[in-house]
DNA sequence: TCTACAATCGAACGGCAGTTTGATTTAACG
DNA sequence: CGTTAAATCAAACTGCCGTTCGATTGTAGA
């Protein structure tokens, strides 16, 4: 099927992670497709064999990201633990995206923008793929509200138990996720600190500020 | 001096402002200098007049925001406060400045991976320039740290004179930066909270992250 | 072995971004 | 008033970016 016997033959995932490395450095727009297919020795031309534009690439790199890390914090948020047992162990389970797929997980906040700023007019391709795009970028952002709720859901579930003191759940929340996304911009691996002991530094600040 | 009688005169502020204006929306790759210009109702090559290029307005955007918000926050720490009271302060002026100029403040925090990935090469105009260029490059860059330090110190004291449980004052500080910083994504004037109940909230919660 | 097709590349195209240049307008100052 | 210089613009240049196209390569299955 393929060409090339050994030496390469690169995937769909090879890209995805490739792209996410670059959008980490640069940023969406500085992003080259150049750049990109460099990172798998590839042309350019060469991927839009995988993928049907630039566009599209970003959304899947962000579809990936987000979803992987919903499922994880699913797990956590219908096991059979205490409030405060839960959002510790979110806490780590974020954090730890952070530190160990910095790349890709701070491409799933940061580009956000770049995404919003897509216009549906500059987009190529025939009308089905734009409404496509359209259609997947309005859920990447449906899927995206409801990762935070995930988080202040156990907020406020923990308040209601007796178990947090009462706060702007919606406010604490989203200080406790800018506290995290900031964290893939400074956080280096080999640095002062594992990404494991940031993390309980974490814990241990977010339980101080909501115990009741 | 100047042309146009009293309909349209644009100083170099104006244009800065314009230019955060549309770093904020779009960030700095995919802002062009037509899109500044026309905030102003220029031409872009009339920004030339005011600026050497696209790369020393980003700087002077970032340059002034930030020597802004030191001048605030020294003010503070030089004061004759408790640490609890110093740092509230100063959450309440970073914060302060996220809701009122979210477009300025958030490009000094988001844009400066954009500063970052200038290489010297590229930027136009003589040795000289570039050398100019660089040298203000990475003295923001050494201001942008003792930012930062002004915040970690007062953790520290508040540490040291007990105010303050012991943490990961590094960590901690960084957390704290990484919540106001997201502000400037998330808030929207006229929405559920004012500027000031936001700082509130802030307040609170790392007093409460903190005390002893 | 032959065929079909997945995967890749080189080359070319259209567009637009940042920048430069030279001319033009107009206010200020003598 | 006349001169000067600040402020502006239109037009043109250069280079690169996303994208398309056609050709090529090698492999999997018949």
């Amino acid at each position: 099927m393929a060409r090339k016997p050994a030496d390469q033959t690169v995937d769909r995932e090879d890209i995805l992670w490739a792209a996410a490395e670059v959008l980490h450095r640069k940023g969406y727009e500085a992003t080259t497709m150049k750049d990109i297919a460099a990172q798998v020795n590839l042309t350019a031309a060469s991927l839009y064999h995988h993928f049907k534009n630039k566009d599209f690439l970003l959304l899947n790199v962000l579809e990936g990201a987000l979803e992987r890390t919903i499922a994880s914090l699913e797990d956590i948020v219908n096991s059979d633990q205490s409030n405060s047992e839960k959002l510790s162990e979110m806490i780590r389970v974020h954090v730890g995206r952070m530190t160990t797929y910095a790349s890709i997980s701070s491409a799933m906040t940061f580009e956000i923008r770049a995404l919003r700023n897509i216009h549906a007019d500059s987009i190529p391709g025939d009308r089905l793929v734009k409404a496509e795009f359209l259609a997947r970028r309005d859920q990447f952002f449906a899927r995206r509200d409801y990762f935070e709720s995930l988080f202040r859901s156990i907020v406020l579930a923990g308040i209601e138990a007796g178990e947090f003191r009462q706060v702007d759940a919606a406010v604490v929340t989203r200080a406790l996720l800018g506290a995290h996304n900031w964290v893939a911009v400074w956080f280096r691996a080999g640095g002062r600190l594992t990404g494991e002991e940031v993390a309980d530094v974490m814990v241990d600040t977010w339980l101080a500020a909501l115990r009741a």
